[in-house]
DNA sequence: GCCTGTTTCAAACGTTTGTTTGAATTTAAT
DNA sequence: ATTAAATTCAAACAAACGTTTGAAACAGGC
């Protein structure tokens, strides 16, 4: 058994079954049976299941926000002095993470594990995904407040939690979603999903702010009883 | 230790640990040894591990569905012959749900409980959710295509599983969020979140529909490579 | 107080878990 | 071919898991 070998069967089997049961719920030998490997060579190589989890997630989503980042510099290049449009902005973001379900290698495996770990309050895998995006959260923040200067900052912020969480969702839900609505499967589905997520989170960026419920709650009042 | 307190006890400090860490993360014996009961109470009262998440979450969730769907028929007769207005619509389906948190014994576990079992892809809780959900779903997706006249149906489904997204993701953060925004904590808490999310949803609902972006591949297929 | 049903209890069951260990095998460099 | 390092292997370790069991305790009705 080539180490080569070793490594990513254990890697990918292990992107795969997280992907699609949690960490939690897979075990080391559920893994090594599948990926056909010897339970001794997770410690080996990763030292421990929770290694192993942030190299399989580490290992796509540098190069992803890598590109991320080279996507919104380039068009803040090309913007010059004005500030990069919210849609573009919304694309770089997107795109490189959902363009690997067009891998025929890893399909839908990864997009979901990143969909279920964005969601986890885990504290280290909090930790771990924040030094992961210790780049690309700052430089998405100030654009998004860049191309949205009239927006406060408190309701950007839960404007990005927002789309946050309709991202995560479609990711982990990408392939139930295209059978779900009827869309035409081919390799192109995420660049439509991409976009359809763009207008809903552009159009959700650019909302009116309503004015806070509090002066609306006199009126509440009476038939919260 | 009498018998009311034993089932409470148990539900309760499983609803709490369930939210903060997760169903396969949580031992029947970190519930007990919490709860300060027997490990074989869980058994006797609820069968299995399984069937106790079945009654955390149903023991709250149904009385929301009940009272979604009674604002929603409300809001229905109100409106005669009209369709319900949008921000009507997600009003009845958001506040229900976030409510829960105003409820200082609940705080903010139930919320985060729904939000982690809205994402969960495990098969039997899926189960469990689409028969809980199962007047929800057509009679909200109902309204939101009477709401949204044009629309087209496809479109209308995509969206509403963004917004399903956004609401589970802030179901789960709801105390970071507040937080991290520096939103000011008082008990209104939730009717502003609740007022947010609908403001993003609603105009991510009616924004309006991109070409796909199929024609636009050739031009972007140069700068793949 | 007696009887019956309910509930709690501690121990056990059979299985599973992540991690460790030391030997065997393989690989790479000279 | 030899040596050293790397890798794989099977077994073991200590702990933990959900579930079951039969006895003890409790509660309610008569």
């Amino acid at each position: 058994m080539a180490t080569a070998d070793t490594k990513s069967q254990i890697l990918d089997t292990a992107e795969r079954l997280f992907a699609q049961k949690g960490f939690d719920a897979v075990s080391l030998r559920n893994i090594v049976t599948v990926a056909k490997v010897n339970l001794a060579a997770v410690h080996y190589h990763f030292g421990s299941k929770q290694s192993l989890l942030h190299t399989v997630v580490a290992r796509r989503l540098r190069p992803i926000n890598e590109e991320r980042l080279a996507g919104l510099a380039e068009a803040q290049t090309k913007a010059g002095k004005r500030p990069v449009k919210l849609e573009r902005v919304l694309e770089c973001l997107f795109l490189p993470l959902f363009r690997v379900q067009a891998d025929p290698k890893v399909g839908p495996a990864f997009s979901r594990l990143i969909g279920r770990v964005l969601f986890d309050r885990n504290a280290d895998l909090q930790k771990f995904m924040m030094s992961e995006l210790a780049e690309v959260i700052p430089q998405f923040s100030a654009a998004l407040d860049a191309a949205l200067p009239g927006l406060p900052k408190e309701e950007t912020d839960w404007r990005s939690h927002f789309m946050a969480g309709a991202m995560a969702h479609t990711l982990c839900n990408a392939d139930l979603l295209v059978r779900f609505t009827g869309t035409d499967a081919d390799a192109s589905d995420y660049e439509s999903t991409v976009r359809r997520l763009i207008d809903f989170t552009a159009a959700g960026f650019r909302a009116k702010v309503s004015p806070p419920p509090k002066k609306a709650r006199a009126k509440q009042t009476p038939r919260k009883k």
